[in-house]
DNA sequence: CGGCGATACTAACAAGCGTTAGTTTTAAAG
DNA sequence: CTTTAAAACTAACGCTTGTTAGTATCGCCG
């Protein structure tokens, strides 16, 4: 049986994406069940509770965007500096935000639906990446690339910044993925005082020029 | 009886509290009514269902938040620049999601508990605030005081940053409204590619020097 | 005092919820 | 074939949901 077509990643694909749509609460066994193709009782056979389908889902999302930070990284040279440690890592969020917003949806709004232990087990997961943007931050800083203003605050503001992404990005819309990455990375530069206009900066992808993208 | 006290006004407060800590499917009309301190059948003397409950606060945070950034807009000189204008825009932003987070969560997280056409209605009010912060983006790019990178991204980064605040500000914690709303202009006024160190900034309420924030 | 409207209470309704027990089907292994 | 375990189905349980009807109570106005 090919990878996706079992009935188990069938309840993932299609609690996905009704927990992002319509919400943990609103979402019933059976709405789900009805779209997988079975009966509500039967998915018991492959979760053993509502919530479990959301830890599952919660799980898979943050071991997604983990990957996909830690991918984002590897790709530096090991003595790469603060400012592109910055553009790496705002690269690899807005990307994962606007490719996978039902599971960025999971990770920032449905949570509350977790047990009280799972939530605890997520939040501090995910407060790991606040902790490593916090250090490329403080690294810039020390090393004088950076200016930044307040470390905590700015470290939330590019965060929540990137997660916004996954709001109004749609896969038919105008700009491409490499466009918007290249757009956020320059925002996030000048949020820790780094000046886009007079040095050259270096994002993972291709950058464009400023009007090319803000006169679409 | 004074203003505040009524039956109306404690099913408001009350809504408000239970809707923004655990959301509007998570709470139960029996909650609502327990914590008011009335049967649950009560609250229909007020008002004709959950939802419109919703209504009511929905319509009063955007009230709320419309006065508030009318107010900051109006201390302004009729020839102020846009800089002052960005300014003065984020401050009111910001100290709203930090002093209104209950009112905040509402708009900007249970709205999707509204009937279809009220959904709407609200969907429409918020975005004329993205309409404001866009003209000044536009107004400021023009006389060549910013230098934009991307209207449309620009504005929601900066909306969404301002949010932001309202998950993390506690009225107890170590950070004064007052210094927290002076490092967000900072911060927007990076974003818009203005340079906060070369130029004094000009921010509605006293400005903090840069170290005196982040050595906090 | 009498009446009346606002607001409270009680009790219940129909519907829907997550979940379970028991049974039948399916499909691969012996 | 027969066996067996996984996975489907049916049917229901116990509970909660938003909401309503009918009734009682309160306080104000004449």
């Amino acid at each position: 049986m090919m990878p996706g077509a079992s009935t188990v990643d069938a309840i993932r694909r299609v609690g996905l994406e009704m927990f992002a749509r319509d919400g943990y609460e609103a979402t019933t066994m059976r709405a789900i069940a009805g779209e997988v193709g079975i009966q509500a009782g039967s998915l018991y056979n492959h979760f053993a509770s509502k919530e479990e389908i959301l830890w599952d889902l919660t799980q898979g999302a943050l071991m997604e965007l983990t990957s996909r930070i830690r991918e984002s990284m590897e790709t530096l040279a090991v003595d790469a500096d603060a400012q592109a440690r910055l553009c790496a890592f705002v690269d690899a969020h807005v990307r994962f935000h606007a490719l996978n917003s039902d599971q960025a949806s999971i990770v920032n709004r449905q949570m509350a639906g977790l047990s009280a232990m799972h939530y605890r087990q997520a939040v501090s997961l995910r407060a790991t990446f606040e902790a490593q943007l916090g250090e490329i931050l403080q690294e810039g800083n020390a090393s004088g690339e950076f200016h930044v203003i307040d470390f905590r605050m700015s470290v939330i503001a590019i965060l929540q910044m990137c997660i916004s992404v996954s709001t109004w990005y749609r896969a038919d819309g105008k700009l491409s993925p490499n466009e918007i990455c290249a757009v956020y990375v320059q925002l996030a530069q000048r949020m820790v005082g780094l000046d886009t206009r007079a040095s050259m900066t270096r994002v993972p992808m291709k950058s464009l020029p400023m009007k090319g993208v803000s006169e679409r």
